[in-house]
DNA sequence: GCGTTGCAAATTGTCGACAATCGACATTCG
DNA sequence: CGAATGTCGATTGTCGACAATTTGCAACGC
């Protein structure tokens, strides 16, 4: 086994560059986009939950070859949204309600660790951004735009995570939340009230400003408890 | 895009197959078996963190092509072992003093979260299990296995996490425990008492004997905390 | 009739080769 | 002499083809 000699390791963790001046216009990789062209087709309902994804056969109707179709279905699988089983293939993964359950589960349990790493600190710009995110999720409501409503809403909490400075807990985020959008997206549509959803948000703000960390665990598990309580109810009609 | 019909889902989640009559024989994969080379190689140190994995070299001294060892540094990606650059290759990871102490921080949140999940729901079977864990921890204390207490130690955790009952949260701890293994193997030896490590289980066991959730999250906040600052004030020196 | 066995088609796993891209060095121009 | 530019080697990205394995179907025997 040669041992390669440190070659300019990247020091930065991926995703805190510097800020580029030049919008980077490295035209998404192949991978990426054939992986971006399956996770609609997923989501859109093209592949039922269960199927398998033949690699020859999307591979031919993409016109690539199979081996980034196969890159690809494994990013997919790293988020959650294919399974794959040695020497038979990729299959679209299939939710039980047990699964989204746990999945709120854990995000709940985040999210209230998220808040307690940022109890006390709050600086004024979180509070702006946080705020002014609010603020959108009620000019959605507002506009009945629910599909950006939902991915508004889940950037929400993706800031507190960001905010609370553990980039390893934001990346577990990251992966459920792929797999929370795809178990919305299996729903179909959750039919409840926007102005109501963006106003439950308000009180986990309220809880940050306060800076005590009990009360926004508490505001957290009710509001997280309550679309869980929702998703996985409305789960069972499919 | 042709939608391919349910082809026989695989019904449980991956890691939850029913137990298998015959020892699977499906001699591990080419790609698992390269990947565990490589993390063996990373964790010796045969590869310093920053260092680059070059695919055609590692192809050619393992006598195979480009394509499985590509799979494999993808799957060590997913493990947080190695970080991919497009264009530019696979590099050794470079933790600092705070990965690692985010990494704990997240298990801290998880197994407490766990414990939540566990509290009076402890049945014999469990409470035997764990219970011969620490047993066993205390045998390799004395033994001086060092190594293998590690990963026994590893099992007590992940056991409390597995009688939790949410997979998900299982799967993330999992992922987390190779990064652990990976930063406790740069650090090199842990130098603690042996016998005080197995000892330092028995509270946990007790708080989640009592059935209260918050004597366990007390407890588990201690022991992983502890095991928190020595890594992450050993990581200095490194 | 039902389970078993053997074959054929389909599909994944692996391979070697070519093209695109990146990094480093040498060169040229100010 | 320093900075920008051109060139070359090295490495990844992608491709098409072959080998190994699995699946479905049909023939066979009990």
């Amino acid at each position: 086994m040669t041992a390669t000699g440190p070659t300019r390791p990247p020091h930065s963790a991926p995703g805190t560059q510097a800020t580029p001046q030049l919008a980077a216009l490295t035209q998404d990789d192949l991978v990426n986009r054939i992986a971006q062209v399956l996770t609609e087709a997923i989501m859109k309902g093209g592949f039922a939950p269960g199927a398998r994804l033949t690699e020859a056969t999307i591979a031919r109707d993409l016109g690539v070859s199979r081996a980034p179709v196969r890159e690809a279905a494994r990013l997919l699988e790293n988020r959650g949204l294919v399974v794959a089983v040695p020497r038979r293939g990729f299959f679209v993964r299939s939710f039980d309600a047990a699964d989204l359950d746990q999945i709120y589960d854990l995000r709940m349990c985040l999210e209230r660790h998220a808040g307690g790493l940022l109890a006390g600190r709050l600086t004024s710009e979180m509070d702006a951004a946080l705020s002014a995110q609010v603020q959108l999720l009620h000019r959605l409501a507002e506009a009945g735009d629910g599909d950006r409503q939902i991915e508004e809403d889940l950037k929400f909490h993706r800031m507190i995570c960001v905010f609370a400075g553990n980039r390893r807990l934001l990346k577990v985020f990251d992966e459920l939340t792929a797999e929370t959008r795809y178990g919305i997206a299996m729903i179909g549509r959750l039919y409840d009230d926007p102005h109501e959803i963006a106003r439950t948000h308000e009180p986990l703000l309220d809880a940050l400003r306060s800076g005590d960390a009990t009360s926004f665990a508490e505001a957290s598990d009710y509001h997280i408890g309550t679309a869980r309580q929702r998703v996985v109810a409305m789960f069972g009609p499919g």
